[in-house]
DNA sequence: AAGTCGGTGGGGAAAAGTGGGGAGAAATCC
DNA sequence: GGATTTCTCCCCACTTTTCCCCACCGACTT
């Protein structure tokens, strides 16, 4: 996991609360559009993530995750719940002339956004939560940064 | 098992809810079909699938599930029931001018499908279930996605 | 002060989903 | 064996959704 396309590409980064319109349309950021391989041909694909958000993979990118998925085993079940569960919720969205995507409904279901959007730059990948549901989010986390930081990373 | 036609064809993805008319006919959502490779004739085979629901393998993909099943020896009391019990259900279906399939009247009594199909991307297949069997299905799982993620992809 | 870039909103053309009718083939019944 | 019925497949028509294009507004730059 972890592998971003060997040197090429910058991670993604910061933060942007953006309105969603009545046709479910967020605009990216344009700095995060800037950070996209060419390769990614204006393309994310969108998939649910992990807790309550939607996350938005570079096409280029996401090939690598097909590749993982596509090396699962069909007759073991829990391979066969993660493929279903995953796959199920993912769909391709490309840029409009706008720099915007639209969101496909289920997802937008899923994590309860709105109105407002608020897209997280996070390295490999883009982030859509709801405002409200990632102040919770944020609320609930057990760990503070400092300690998250000696776990995750060691000393 | 793994082994998607090596780089070709991206995987299937997504969730539709599309109703089944009297005639037995169902819609597949147009991102999936256009998913299919050419080799594949617009044509599936359909067969019982994993849990209560169809599997639809395009053509392509399912001439490997075939080598696969006649590596097994007959001499296998296991092997056999298997080959049976999957061959016995198996079905070839093409699509109509307007993206449908007609899906085998067998299937539909198994997957217990009346009026409502909900067709899910499940990678190299295609999955339709009755709505409310899939639902079941997803309260009966006893692992959440994101421990599915870590046991399923590792850490 | 004008121009450019970035985010927001809406309308119209094209595609996708749904339903029904009719020709041909297969199965059935007399 | 022939006629009738049933089923399947193909085609046509309608409705809804999606996608693409155009326009606006504000902020920052030159």
């Amino acid at each position: 996991m972890g592998g971003v396309p060997p040197g090429s590409m910058a991670g993604f980064k910061g933060q942007a609360a953006y309105s969603v319109d009545s046709k479910g349309r967020v605009a990216i950021p344009a700095k995060m559009r800037n950070a996209l391989n060419p390769e990614a041909k204006n393309t994310f694909t969108v998939t649910r993530g992990f807790e309550k958000c939607v996350f938005l993979y570079p096409l280029d990118r996401w090939s690598q995750m097909e590749r993982e998925i596509g090396a699962l085993s069909t007759y073991d079940r829990e391979a066969r719940a993660f493929t279903r569960r995953i796959m199920m919720w993912a769909d391709e969205v490309t840029l409009d002339g706008q720099g915007r995507i639209t969101l496909p409904k289920p997802l937008t279901d899923f994590a309860g956004i709105t109105d407002k959007a608020l897209i997280l730059g996070a390295f490999d990948r883009l982030e859509i939560w709801d405002p409200a549901t990632f102040e919770q989010y944020l609320n609930e986390q057990p760990t503070d940064y400092e300690t998250l930081a000696e776990r995750v990373m060691g000393v």
